[in-house]
DNA sequence: TAATATTGGAGAGTCACACTATCCAAGCAT
DNA sequence: ATGCTTGGATAGTGTGACTCTCCAATATTA
């Protein structure tokens, strides 16, 4: 298959693959000469893969190719992995100025009351960080209780996640990395419908 | 307080709070003369507010504004009224084409067998169908079981909140709109922390 | 085989966004 | 009175994600 054909297949223009073979999003073709090349199965999952990262998911060509080169190399640490792909998604946190002996005070406090572990440098200790001071300077603070209701919640379904994640290594990795880029929307469209249903319950306004 | 004192008080620039008051986002001064208005503890609020939408919580300006709109003016229909908050929010989702008898087949089955309301005209639905195909596009779709836990965890975090709504309908409409836009950073970055804290306890990679 | 179309590759152009800078005449402060 | 600040308007900047245009080298088709 040439290029216009994977453009066809894919729904994605001729001039976008050419983009993102330059953005090292998508690998190369075979090239069968000096102004020809052939594309397979492969790149067509890799463009939908990039278009599900790009599109709904909301990633930037740069987020997204922080992600995808997780996947395609992992190291052998799942956990640090998990890690690397955590802070290659949004929300983008500022660095620490070095020296502060207790930059995530929120967070640290949030952890604890959860019996959780606190690592500083696992970066969405520092998303969390930011969340919550965040509602606090547009004075919606989040309340310790409420902290501990949410955290017992999203432990349950961390705890689902992980009981079915894949035994294979490989296989794993790209279920962390992609779930979490992938089911957060997801959760978030949920909860919303959630709102929506509970609030219709309650007949409010209606 | 003049514009440089709302700028000093708020760590905004003159040239972006100009910016805002042009957008929309920010109310006008009182005017003392052609060349001079004066500022209060309203505008510095509002300030927090803005940047809390726009940074950490990652809204464009265009969506901020649509949100704050709907904080100042909300109808009187609060259940209306977090619907218009949802669909002001990303992620944005392409308008359904007129006449497809079932548009959102996925969300629809989810929400079926989570015996919750099925109403496509809420956005969170378009929502929820966009990241449903999302995953299934990159090759982890959502098993329906997957739905179902999700769904039930999410629904007791949206009792939760509800119970703890304001019962003044102002309070009210800003709690549930700012609260979908504040809290769900948070409940992110909640999650990602639960999954580095089940799988630290699993031993994994480490 | 000749005419036409397509390709990979590279550079420039476009458009939207969120500011940021510059001007200006009209005050205000000293 | 004289230099600084203001509100208001217009223009400029930098980034990101494409999108367009070229080109010579093939491929395809007549």
């Amino acid at each position: 298959m040439r290029i216009s054909g994977l453009a066809d297949t894919s729904g994605v223009s001729v001039a976008t693959i050419k983009y993102y073979l330059r953005e090292g999003l998508l690998h190369p073709g075979v090239a069968t000469s000096a102004t020809q090349a052939t594309y397979d199965d492969s790149h067509v999952r890799r463009l939908r893969l990039i278009r599900a990262l790009t599109g709904p998911v909301g990633l930037s060509v740069q987020q997204a190719r922080a992600i995808l080169t997780l996947v395609d190399d992992p190291g052998d640490d799942l956990y640090a992995t998990l890690g690397r792909a955590v802070g290659a998604l949004p929300p983008a946190t500022s660095p620490t100025p070095a020296g502060d002996p207790d930059p995530y005070p929120r967070a640290r406090a949030a952890l604890e009351a959860l019996g959780q572990v606190f690592d500083p440098r696992f970066p969405a200790v520092a998303q969390l960080e930011t969340a919550l001071a965040a509602a606090e300077d547009a004075g919606l603070p989040i309340s310790p209780e409420r902290l501990l209701a949410y955290g017992r919640s999203l432990r349950e379904l961390a705890a689902y996640d992980l009981q079915r994640m894949p035994a294979e290594p490989r296989a794993a990795v790209e279920y962390t990395v992609l779930g979490t880029a992938l089911y957060e929307p997801v959760i978030l469209a949920l909860r919303r419908l959630a709102h929506q249903d509970v609030a219709a319950r309650l007949d409010l306004g209606g």
